[in-house]
RNA sequence: CGGGACGUAGCGCAGUCUGGUCAGCGCACCUGCCUUGGGAGCAGGGGGCCGGCGGUUCAAAUCCGCCCGUCCCGACCA
């Protein structure tokens, strides 16, 4: 294996694969498209299992699960979803040896198996709302593939919830956007820009899709969640209504959210630096990775002693690992450490052991500090916070680095060619102005700010009339 | 599906133009010694259908044809 990570000013993209081959994060896999995540890039998953999970339920949602094949027939039935699902299927033709009356597909998304479930369980307004979530592997026949960003094969959460009314959807949609935005800011330290998508982008068979945009450090912009108002589209489709309080019939109101494995993708690319990966402390797996430094062949007994008390009087929920390999050389454990991103490292020495001290080094800014023995504990879960938030602050400032206010469509199309980012600028609304920006540019409209201040302006590209500023980008 | 690069040991590659002297290097791995404060050193060792199939030739990793696969850059997308 190649001993260094490529250089992120020299090449972004393999950066970012060997960030992840180094890390050992994930793995290509036999099969095109796929790739394998690997014990360090599972349990980062996991941690974000975790702290969704939690979020989910406690905004009254419950975890369910729906099976992996759905017939052919039922993503037909909603006209616009199946446009946009149908090319990126895999089917199911052939099973048992025989080939299948009506071919399945594998979930590209559940919507339609969830909805003709929902219909059974949908009677009365008595049993709404209906809040549903799932974790699931799902399938998208993508053309191009990149590791987390974009695979055959990803892991997400899918969250699906029945309403009696437009507004009670629309409150559930923006609830869930905020749990994204919470997750993505406060854990995974990743700023975002919540907002909703331009009629172009949305999701296929939605009434509107809300989204989290971040902004990688090569300047490009990442879709990290969406949560979406499906309106009465699926009821429509799937004839789910409920028998109101005037006993009525009515056709119930949907949304549906997700966040997938591709915020791994957005956590090594708006933290990660040319050792390799660095984690914001509440996502690591592991906080504290501690490294004896033997001299001789004597005394290795009394340092890893030594580091077991400091261990041991650490907080319970920090977790550590002692490397006290031998084959390996205190310098290349540094080096195998920075990589995986562990956000602290304790070296422990003879020198130290004598004067009751150990060195403290923090990842985001290698940064030492000698430290006596009894301010370990204290240090480290100041350390930790600390990092946490300067991580944010520092992707945060980027981001405004990285924001242009752009009124002109050649400036606009130098900033896109020549430096990426964020564009704030005018747009008329017009799906035409927005076809011609991505045609001329590549970027996209990346989202319709849920914050935005009324600003008059004219359309960057075309010059008509417009109230607010838009954000566009070039996207993963 | 368009454009580019590539396929030789687990990984990264050289060798291909000019066929033979070609199964090589670095890392990793194994054994031993020695070492440990930013990827240590020495000695020894194991490991190969040179992507596949076919052709040319006395002779193919090398030349020709077809196929398969991968990565990167676009169109599609969480």
């Amino acid at each position: 294996m190649k001993k260094g990570i490529t250089k992120r000013s020299e090449d972004f993209s393999r950066w970012y694969t060997d960030v992840i081959m180094k890390a050992r994060l994930a793995d290509y896999s036999p099969v095109k498209g796929c790739m394998v995540i690997r014990p360090n890039g599972y349990a980062l998953w996991e941690k974000m299992q975790s702290y969704l999970d939690i979020m989910f339920k406690e905004t009254g949602h419950e975890n369910a699960y729906f099976p992996l094949l759905i017939p052919e027939s039922f993503l037909e039935k909603e006209a616009e979803h199946v446009e946009g699902f149908a090319p990126e299927c895999a089917v199911v033709t052939h099973g048992g040896g025989k080939k299948l009356e009506e071919p399945l597909v594998i979930r590209p998304t559940s919507e339609t198996i969830v909805w003709a479930m929902f219909k059974k369980w949908i009677m009365s307004y008595r049993d709404l709302p209906l809040l549903i979530n799932q974790w699931c592997n799902v399938l998208r026949w993508e053309m191009r593939t990149r590791l987390f960003l974009r695979t055959t094969e990803f892991l997400w959460q899918e969250g699906h919830t029945a309403h009696a009314t437009a507004e009670e959807a629309e409150e559930e949609t923006l609830q869930m956007l905020n749990v994204y935005q919470t997750f993505a800011q406060e854990y995974a330290a990743i700023p975002v820009i919540p907002g909703r998508k331009s009629e172009r982008e949305k999701f296929a068979g939605a009434l509107h899709t809300y989204t989290i945009e971040a902004l990688m450090q090569d300047g490009k912009a990442l879709q990290a969640g969406t949560s979406h108002n499906l309106g009465q589209n699926f009821a429509r489709a799937f004839d789910v209504t409920f028998q109101d309080k005037n006993g009525e019939q009515q056709l119930v109101y949907a949304t549906s959210w997700g966040m997938s494995t591709r915020m791994i993708g957005a956590l090594i690319m708006t933290h990660g630096d040319d050792q390799g990966l660095v984690l914001p402390p509440k996502m690591a797996p592991l906080s504290v990775v501690f490294i004896p430094i033997f001299k001789g062949k004597e005394g290795h007994g009394e340092i890893l002693e030594f580091i077991d008390q400091i261990a041991a009087s650490l907080d319970r929920d920090i977790t550590y690992r002692v490397d006290a390999r031998e084959e390996y050389t205190p310098g290349w454990k540094f080096n195998e450490w920075e990589r995986a991103g562990v956000p602290i490292r304790v070296e422990v020495g003879p020198r130290d052991l004598q004067r009751g001290e150990v060195v403290v080094v923090r990842r985001d800014t290698r940064e030492k500090v000698n430290l006596a023995k009894d301010k370990v504990k204290e240090k480290i879960r100041e350390l930790l916070d600390e990092i946490q938030t300067s991580l944010f602050q520092r992707a945060l400032r980027f981001r405004q680095e990285n924001t242009m206010r752009v009124d002109d469509y050649q400036t606009f199309r130098e900033v896109v060619a020549e430096q990426g980012g964020f564009l704030h600028a005018h747009w008329c609304g017009d799906p035409e102005c927005e076809d011609q920006v991505k045609q001329d540019t590549m970027a996209t409209i990346r989202c319709i700010p849920i914050e935005s201040e009324d600003e008059d302006g004219v359309c960057v590209r075309c010059g008509k009339p417009s109230g607010e500023r838009i954000y566009f980008g070039k996207a993963y």
